[in-house]
DNA sequence: CGTTTTTCTTAAGATAGTTCATCGTTCTGC
DNA sequence: GCAGAACGATGAACTATCTTAAGAAAAACG
């Protein structure tokens, strides 16, 4: 265990783990002693393009953060169309929360849609942090208060918005994201066809 | 605070709490004090049909469970079109979750759908709960945690399925909460028009 | 109860969004 | 730097779902 983690150390010091911290401390003021005993729980994994991280049927084992690099989530449904459910790019967490939450097979494929470095962090070892320490327990239990408004929020806007209105929503509130997407994948997180979104923006460009 | 904890354990001795105990004891099993804090930290509140207990503008204060009732919490869109977010029953759980995790102005209604008993926790006191009882934090953490997987799948259905399939998955999965709701309200929370959930019901009528 | 209000049904016309098929462009891996 | 694959744009035909409107049924409430 003591071996485990010097290595996942070993490791880590090759990153700069600092937007992690960064992120973490958004949430939770943790002490020395806490931050390294979470940053050792993690370790560094590349990933290449079009790698798969996570794939149905399999249960997903890891909480991913993003150091670099792009991520989405989709699921194929029974007329074989993929449908985007998550992003995830710099500084973004992603898995398949249903199958990590509850240790099920995952019903989503998790791709990599450039070469990327990110954290990940097993089910286990997440867990006996969140026996043994008050504060990580409480840095996850914000995690999860986050992840859920913000899942809500998105209903919601699923619900009250057209397919432009949530385009125009996601272009003002992620453009930074937007750029590195392919549209593809943007639309069917938006929950349109590609060719819509392609129509979409090429009548703003008219309008112009 | 001790008189506060006393009234509230009177008021709640009025009430058959065991399928709240059932509720919590399916997420964590809680030591009897932790069980007796717990409740004790609830009041029990009576909610007349079409009373609202969250509107838009204000903090949503308390997090609810419903004992016995029904309630639907919706937003109201530029178009003056009413969407429904979500359901509660009995037994169920219910907040504007992104006002009450985060402390701002909800958007959502909460309303009554019939004469309801509640038990309602306010936001300080389950932080007090969370910052001084491990296990407490740890039930409102699985909470959090299985509400977020919860509004993961439903987005997954809401991307992948046709008006028809939501609406007999629905029927399928929670067979009495269809029965307690009215139309307009079911046929919302499944993003379409209740004169198009009326043609589905006919539809399926008539094949048989 | 009977009346008033709310909810549900039906149907015709309208539209947002899809499907399919094709073509030009841009990546990507070697 | 090239060949092949992946991606994006476009237009025409199509369809799932919405809108509007009006009557029927059911529920609420005095």
């Amino acid at each position: 265990m003591l071996a485990k983690k010097c290595l996942n150390l070993y490791f880590n010091m090759m990153e700069d783990l600092s937007p992690f911290l960064e992120n973490i401390k958004r949430k939770i003021s943790l002490s020395p002693d806490n931050t390294e005993l979470l940053t050792s729980a993690f370790r560094v994994v590349k990933v290449k393009r079009k790698q798969m991280i996570i794939q149905p049927g399999f249960v997903a084992k890891y909480r991913i953060y993003v150091l670099k690099g792009a991520f989405h989530s989709y699921v194929i449904d029974d007329k074989g169309n993929q449908h985007t459910i998550q992003f995830a790019i710099d500084d973004w967490w992603l898995s398949d929360y249903n199958s990590y939450v509850h240790q099920t097979p995952a019903t989503q494929f998790v791709e990599a849609l450039e070469n990327s470095t990110v954290l990940q962090i097993d089910y286990q070892t997440e867990q006996q942090l969140k026996d043994a320490n008050w504060e990580l327990a409480t840095l996850f239990r914000l995690m999860a208060e986050h992840s859920a408004a913000y899942l809500a929020r998105r209903i919601v806007s699923n619900l009250t918005q057209s397919a432009e209105e949530r385009y125009n929503d996601f272009v003002g509130r992620y453009p930074k994201v937007v750029q590195r997407l392919p549209q593809y994948a943007l639309a069917s997180y938006l929950n349109m066809t590609r060719e819509f979104l392609s129509k979409i923006r090429n009548d703003k460009v008219r309008k112009k």
